[in-house]
DNA sequence: CAATGTAGTCAACTGGGTTGTCTAACCTTA
DNA sequence: TAAGGTTAGACAACCCAGTTGACTACATTG
């Protein structure tokens, strides 16, 4: 029997894969799963280079790349930090907002199509158990987000 | 609501820090995953360096890398194809045995503790639920089992 | 106001992957 | 049985997303 980090790499590879096809077929740029997870993280909070950073589980330098790709791209900008004059709040554009709601409704299907495949309960179990397992492992701080190999 | 492959990526990188902690507490050459998952692969079968890449879903000069460290640290020795002189058979050593059956231990620790946190029967929900849908995916044909970020 | 800490940037480097190419051996199929 | 296409493995060049390290400007704490 795998052990459950085979499983859930596996799994992970899949989905993304089906995910990432179905966006290639609509044509956008070349966005990373790195992408997606900070407008996840940007849809209600702005925050800091150094923020997404860690909510990444990347170096601020790494983080830095990334917000600037995505500067270019129009998904987010900066602005002043109200307080800190070191610091700058980056925040969705409306062409990220846009793109994170394209994106939520891929996964919404995907995460159908997989209810479908092993039932709505089980997909739940699978949803309650990872994340109480999360908060048993790391209290509220969350982990690093990103699944080193 | 976190899309699931999101939790399947924080939950696979906090077994995997946890697993990597305590590897690293007993000293040995520093493994990444990709070689647990060879020597998993190699616990039955023999194989070539080309099958070792596909089931990693990493092109064979990647795997041949791979290969070649753990035939520098032992872990695996070349035997001649016996019917294709291209070809060369991975086989797992003494050692790679030893190691692998080191770190079905840990992994069997681990999970007895994410059972204890999360519940036994939720966590075979989890096993079953997840191996039920690759098999929808994918039939019997295995997909990559790198988890490309 | 001094000492220490932190946000962001620039630069150099790392390493695990890729593509491309080649040789030797294999597998048709006619 | 020779010819054409395919495949295993090795070698080399390169890619690129991440790293470490150093630095400036500002913040915070004492």
């Amino acid at each position: 029997m795998d052990p459950v980090p085979v499983l859930l790499a596996m799994t992970y590879r899949a989905m993304g894969d089906r995910f990432h096809d179905r966006l290639r077929q609509i044509g956008l740029e070349p966005l990373r799963p790195a992408h997606g997870y900070v407008f996840r993280f940007l849809k209600e909070k702005r925050a800091t280079t150094v923020d997404i950073g860690q909510h990444l589980g990347v170096t601020k330098q790494a983080a830095a790349k990334i917000v600037n790709e995505l500067d270019e791209w129009g998904y987010v900008l900066r602005e002043p930090h109200p307080t800190d004059k070191r610091a700058q709040y980056v925040a969705l554009t409306g062409k990220g907002r846009d793109y994170l709601r394209l994106a939520d409704n891929l996964w919404a299907d995907l995460e159908a199509e997989m209810a479908e495949a092993i039932g709505a309960d089980t997909l739940t179990a699978i949803r309650t158990g990872l994340a109480a397992y999360l908060r048993h492992v790391h209290g509220e701080d969350q982990p690093g987000l990103r699944p080193v190999w």
